[in-house]
DNA sequence: TTGTGTTTTATTGCCTCC
DNA sequence: GGAGGCAATAAAACACAA
């Protein structure tokens, strides 16, 4: 991992001195400390003036990777909770106020839009699956009222037959889906970019792009394959999202919507489905 | 106490953009 | 070509059951 160490000990400190290949060096160690104690010290990595400083060194034990205590976590949550992107000056300005080096900061946000991503991927997966559930469920109760209704046709045929007045011809199709407003859902081809949706993470709201009819969604909000999906999402009630830890935004980013399968016209698919565009 | 799984911090390598 | 982003990964720190 490091291009070289040099291990020391002392009865002061205990570590290694890690050379790095960008020509930063680095102490770590180890030690003893309980979590609260570790918390009231000192971050891990200081700049190189600190290190060489003998005082600093007298009074500070060199450690091992450190985790950041609650008040940086904090002030680096609210941070990333405004703007999930770093730009240069509030990296330093960040790292400044938190006694970190800026390297540690933009390492930070970086692992920290891993999780949201990671959180994110989660939520859609729930909201897809919740959306195809409820969807399957309407497909299941249609096609029973469908065979109701085929044989409700039969029935009267018969009776008509019995008599002598012409029959009413059975369509040996499946129906058409019910029109948009009755199924109290519109559809909507969607396509987004992940360069889109990790722009910032200060969005959260979709809108609906009329012109080019795509669903377009704001900064941060899904990570459904970038163009890759070419189905459409409808709006349903009742889809509900979680917010696991409480420390995302906890943002639903498509608690309301269901997805269809593609299509290109209103018609069936092999399965059977209805799809409609 | 120890083994094990999870989370966090950090590095590496590759890619894109300017 | 340098800066910055991301995915993959390593490894320390932590949590927790046995």
């Amino acid at each position: 991992m490091d291009s070289g160490n040099l291990f020391f000990e002392s009865s002061a400190c205990r570590g290694t001195m890690l050379f790095l290949r960008n020509g930063d060096i680095r102490f770590g160690g180890s030690s003893m400390m309980s979590t609260d104690e570790t918390s009231k010290k000192r971050p891990f990595f200081s700049s190189s003036e600190e290190l060489f400083d003998e005082e600093y060194f007298d009074e500070q034990l060199p450690e091992k990777k450190r985790r950041l205590t609650p008040e940086q976590v904090l002030l680096l949550e609210k941070s990333f909770e405004a703007e999930n992107k770093l730009e240069p000056v509030r990296k330093t300005q960040l790292a400044n106020k938190l006694g970190l080096q800026p390297r540690q900061v933009a390492v930070w946000f970086q692992n920290r839009r891993a999780r949201w991503k990671t959180k994110q991927l989660e939520r859609d997966f729930d909201t897809l699956k919740s959306s195809y559930d409820s969807l399957l469920l309407k497909y299941e109760f249609t096609a029973k009222e469908n065979e109701k209704l085929k044989s409700e046709v039969l029935s009267l045929n018969e009776k008509l037959q019995a008599k002598d007045v012409p029959m009413a011809p059975i369509l040996d199709q499946k129906i058409d889906p019910l029109p948009v407003e009755t199924a109290q859902f519109s559809a909507l081809p969607f396509s987004t970019r992940v360069e889109d949706r990790l722009s910032t993470g200060s969005g959260g709201s979709s809108v609906v792009d009329m012109d080019s009819s795509q669903l377009v969604v704001e900064s941060g909000d899904s990570y459904f394959p970038a163009n890759s999906y070419t189905g459409y999402v409808a709006c349903v009630k009742g889809v509900q999202s979680e917010d696991d830890d409480g420390s995302d935004d906890g943002r639903s980013y498509f608690s309301d919507v269901f997805v269809a399968p593609e299509s290109h016209g209103q018609n069936h698919d092999a399965l059977g489905w209805w799809v409609w565009s």
